[in-house]
DNA sequence: TTGACATGCAAGAAATTACTTGCATATTGG
DNA sequence: CCAATATGCAAGTAATTTCTTGCATGTCAA
């Protein structure tokens, strides 16, 4: 069960878009490449060291290269490890049949509607005691 | 500046996707579809009560539809976030241009390489004080 | 009806993540 | 050279996430 170098490439990419923050830095990487730390930080609403910290993880996920200019860092999007987790992980599920199950719920939500004697599951929001009461 | 629905709906799917456990789920599911959570946490190495909590998290990222039927609850993948979070932000980063940057990265590290009296920065690597007296 | 089973809910512990603060090192321009 | 600028590194704190523990409720089958 070894984990694969792909499997922990999606894994750090995942972990790393789960941060609106960090999201925020590769859409700005997108529209303007070469920026740096300090040219980031002035643009987000992070601090300088905040922007580090995530620029530091954005690399590490391979999702950020970057080019030294003297003292200064020039940050560019690699969009790479993207379209591969999307090919690896993300493309495989949604297939038809998984889109179709919108509709399903959809369906039994209205079927539900059409039935009002059993709720859903209001069951356990109630207080204790409460549904056992109703039932009886 | 109102964050948008669409904005809130691909953080939760993006929060959704960070965690292993629940990309597992995900994926358990499209395999087999309305699985209950006692037979989700047989087949997975995690408590009942995680993946109760996970599937919850799921749910209110709308990754994963459920069906009572009974005392059980089934599950299902829903897709249609996941494709609609590639649509409106995965897939506009996923350029050439930004694919291509992998290519200058590669270059710049040669270029390096080949300019040894330069060494990219491992320059804060070392131990305070090393740097400056290499430098004298 | 009742015991076994399926799930829910809640609170606390453990682990991880995000951010701040303070200082060190390196580069540039005057 | 040196002051200003750009970045790095480390440690501590705050916030969030993840997991566990314990019990309550609802459903089914004998």
């Amino acid at each position: 069960m070894a984990r694969t170098a792909q499997q922990r490439s999606v894994d750090r990419v995942f972990r790393a878009l789960a941060h609106a923050g960090r999201r925020r830095l590769l859409t700005t990487l997108h529209g303007r490449a070469g920026l740096t730390l300090s040219e980031l930080a002035g643009l987000l609403p992070m601090s300088r060291q905040a922007v580090s910290q995530h620029l530091a993880l954005l690399e590490a996920a391979d999702l950020v290269a970057t080019r030294w200019s003297g003292r200064e860092k020039l940050h560019y999007l690699n969009a790479a490890p993207l379209a591969d987790t999307y090919v690896a992980w993300l493309a495989p599920l949604i297939t038809p049949e998984a889109m179709r199950l919108v509709a399903l719920r959809d369906r039994v939500e209205s079927e539900a509607a059409r039935e009002p004697a059993r709720p859903a599951r209001a069951r356990h929001v109630e207080r204790a005691g409460e549904a056992r009461k109703r039932r009886a």
